[in-house]
RNA sequence: GGCCCGUUGGUGAAGUGGUUUAACACACAUGCCUUUCACGCAUGCAUUCAUGGGUUCAAAUCCCGUACGGGUCACCA
């Protein structure tokens, strides 16, 4: 028996060879400098803000040097399968404007030639490898059960010895191949393993993009890199095969991949392999009480990508919001490019978070408000009716209705130097603007915010006063304003703040008191945009019948 | 337990041996403003960079120890 029998015992079903595969996948043509990025999930069809973020960055360096970036799914664990998972990916990668340039676009179909782009359709030129590898005396069947290995761990934990499957606990390491062979003969259940020639006394060095050098002992483990279960390669195997075939030049992947570099690295050199770059980068945390913790799923609603959607979150917002977080510079370049696109920003390794950002709603808030801010009013509208048509229907039959109006009332205090920044996201908007529409105001019972001034009679004397005898549709604004105080003046109200800080005792109250119940009269609210611009856009004939339901 | 990584204000952070008496932004506080809130403007908010020691004329920046936090040690990715 040799080696070569034996590999093809354990793969007498494979039609394709090592050497094969490598003639039909080609070095990539590409440019110098150009590098190919991969996002690279499970198919678990989850999306959240923390794959969001490697995925940006992962796009991004790609997409900044006119490289590669494409989407791999690693679905070797059968076990985490989920119905339209591909789908779902892409539909939430899309939305925070991630596109790949290779990879599958549904559950069937891919594009891009260094395919499949679906790990478990890959079975063969796995398959390939290992039998490669076993012919060169690198991998080697392993018949050790579940028990024996929870007996070997526990053993290595009483003799406080260093854990895993490595020189005299490599059982099967030295098998004979006559043996193996028989055993597989007989129907015995086995793994590869991979033969490390490593030496866990000699360090190894490399260079993290993201973490910069690091030191680590040689990889002397034999790891599993074909499972008995389906065949299907571990993922440090997934990733030698995938990542070279696929032409990947730099791994940007989460940091838990870290202590496994020393194996990756002596599996792509025992294959005559250049390894790639790798880039560590670490989860995005957030702050629980005073514990600092991944962001999570589970516990964090602001995790879910659903979240930005529901509550209309301008996507741009959130992006800009991702990049300040994976690069602390972007903020100022962004604050002086807001005109450019974001593809313009050159993102670094170096000014990668090491030890992970703090995920962080306010600023994503404020990121987003002073978003929203700059927009035109018909922008603001056509994102605004977006929203309503899927989660408010009645608002948006109303803005519809009144579309021109409805940009009016957005427009105020909108489109110049300092814009007002009253919202932060779409669903926001009507608890703002809803009493412009006489269709809400009249519909339930008001609740007035009265201020100072709560007498009904005084009240409804200051804004008869006010209708009958100052008000005009034609005013301008200064006019407006000087018969705001000539009313104040008549009725005992001070129409000069400064006066009326100093001798607050000669007044019944001041100009804020007499805005104060008009605004309200006419919104219900305390808080509202410019009374003259809200006054204006409801018209004489408005105002008086909203003052007469007093 | 072994092996790795990290630790600058309430938060994100700038900073890579000497104009750093530690930038900028968010948050917070106070004040100002010919209409409240908001916006805006102004001011305040780390005598100090987890901690102890060392190197140096000089350290947040380099070295060592300690503490704390994180990762990993699967036929999961």
């Amino acid at each position: 028996m040799t080696r070569n029998d034996l590999a093809n015992l354990i793969f007498k079903d494979l039609n394709v060879s090592y050497e094969d595969i490598l003639k039909k996948y080609p070095k990539r043509d590409l440019k110098e400098g150009a590098v190919v990025t991969r996002y690279a999930p499970s198919p678990t069809g989850f999306v959240h803000m923390g794959n969001i973020y490697a995925a940006f960055i992962e796009r991004k360096i790609a997409k900044q040097t006119g490289g590669v970036f494409y989407l791999r799914i690693e679905d070797t664990d059968q076990k985490r399968y989920v119905e339209n998972g591909i789908e779902r990916i892409l539909e939430d990668m899309k939305n925070f404007h991630i596109e790949f340039d290779e990879g599958p676009i549904n559950e069937l179909e891919e594009k891009g030639s260094y395919g499949p782009y679906i790990q478990s359709k890959r079975k063969d030129i796995y398959g390939a490898f290992v039998k490669h590898l076993i012919e060169c005396d690198l991998a080697y069947p392993c018949f050790c059960s579940e028990e024996d290995l929870k007996n070997m761990r526990e053993h290595q934990m009483e003799v406080k010895d260093r854990l895993g499957y490595y020189g005299k606990y490599a059982k099967c390491r030295n098998l004979s191949i006559d043996e193996a062979y028989k055993r597989i003969q007989n129907g015995e259940k086995y793994v590869i393993r991979f033969k490390s020639q490593g030496n866990f006394d000699k360090k190894i060095i490399f260079n993290d993009l993201v973490k910069g050098k690091i030191e680590f002992p040689e990889n002397d483990k034999d790891e599993v890199i074909l499972k008995s279960s389906d065949g299907l390669p571990t993922y440090h195997f997934a990733h030698l095969v995938d990542d070279f075939l696929m032409g990947t030049t730099h791994v940007i992947r989460d940091q838990n991949w870290l202590s496994s570099v020393p194996l990756h690295l002596e599996l792509f050199k025992s294959c005559g392999i250049k390894p790639p770059k790798y880039a560590h980068i670490s989860p995005v945390n957030k702050k629980d009480g005073d514990a600092i913790r991944k962001l999570s799923k589970r516990k964090d609603k602001e995790a879910a990508v659903s979240y930005y959607h529901e509550l209309g979150i301008p996507v741009p917002a959130v992006i800009a919001y991702i990049a300040t977080i994976a690069n602390s510079n972007f903020e100022a370049w962004y604050d002086n490019n807001i005109d450019k696109d974001l593809d313009e920003f050159t993102l670094t390794f170096n000014k990668i978070s090491k030890s992970g950002p703090l995920f962080d709603v306010e600023k994503l808030n404020s990121i987003a408000r002073d978003y929203i801010s700059r927009l035109k009013a018909s922008e603001v509208y056509d994102n605004l009716l977006k929203w309503t048509l899927e989660f408010d229907k009645d608002f948006s039959d109303l803005i519809q209705k009144y579309k021109d109006y409805t940009i009016n009332i957005l427009n105020i205090e909108r489109e110049q130097k300092k814009p007002r920044k009253d919202f932060y996201c779409y669903s926001e908007i009507k608890t703002y603007i809803w009493y412009m529409y006489d269709e809400l105001f009249f519909k339930d019972k008001l609740n007035y915010e009265w201020q100072n001034i709560k007498d009904k009679n005084e009240i409804k004397e200051i804004l008869n006063n006010y209708i009958d005898n100052y008000y005009s549709e034609l005013d301008d604004k200064d006019t407006w304003f000087n018969k705001m105080k000539s009313l104040c003046d008549n009725l005992g109200y001070a129409s000069n703040m400064k006066e009326y800080k100093e001798n607050p005792d000669n007044y019944k109250g001041s100009i804020v008191d007499i805005s104060m119940v008009i605004r309200v009269a006419l919104t219900t609210k305390s808080m509202t945009p410019d009374l003259y611009d809200i006054m204006k856009l409801l018209g004489k004939d408005r105002i008086k019948e909203r003052i007469n339901i007093l």
